[in-house]
DNA sequence: CTTTTGACTGAGT
DNA sequence: AACTCAGCCAAAA
């Protein structure tokens, strides 16, 4: 299994209401320094439509530039519909938001 | 095969 | 707090 599918199998873990960054997926893996190559897996999102990867964000809690799905205006109406908040700056309370992978269910 | 690139991140300025 | 610099590594050209 390539790199890009292991990244496939997180983000579709990732359950609806929550976000998670691109080194948090990395972490993971087991490889924390590869959060560039999370990112870049889902940029090509081979899986669009099963890969839930709108809820992945960058560390600063922003949608990522690049949007697959139509345009940024549609990442963030479908965010919305999960139940995420957007504040005065367009960013997502990760505090709140960010998904928490206690036992990583399988 | 070699080089460039990139939906990133952390540290430094 | 905001901006910049460098590093990381796999896939694409």
């Amino acid at each position: 299994m390539s790199y890009f599918e292991k990244v496939y199998e997180i983000v579709k873990k990732i359950p609806a209401g929550k976000v998670a960054t691109y080194g948090q997926i990395a972490r993971l893996l087991g490889t924390p320094e590869r959060a560039k190559i999370v990112g870049w897996a889902l940029h090509k999102n081979p899986y669009y439509g099963e890969v839930p990867c709108h809820r992945v964000v960058n560390r600063n809690g922003e949608i990522s530039s690049g949007f697959a799905f139509g345009g940024p205006f549609e990442q963030k109406k479908m965010l919305e519909k999960e139940g995420i908040i957007f504040d005065e700056n367009g960013k997502i309370n990760l505090n709140k938001y960010l998904w928490n992978p206690y036992e990583f269910q399988e």
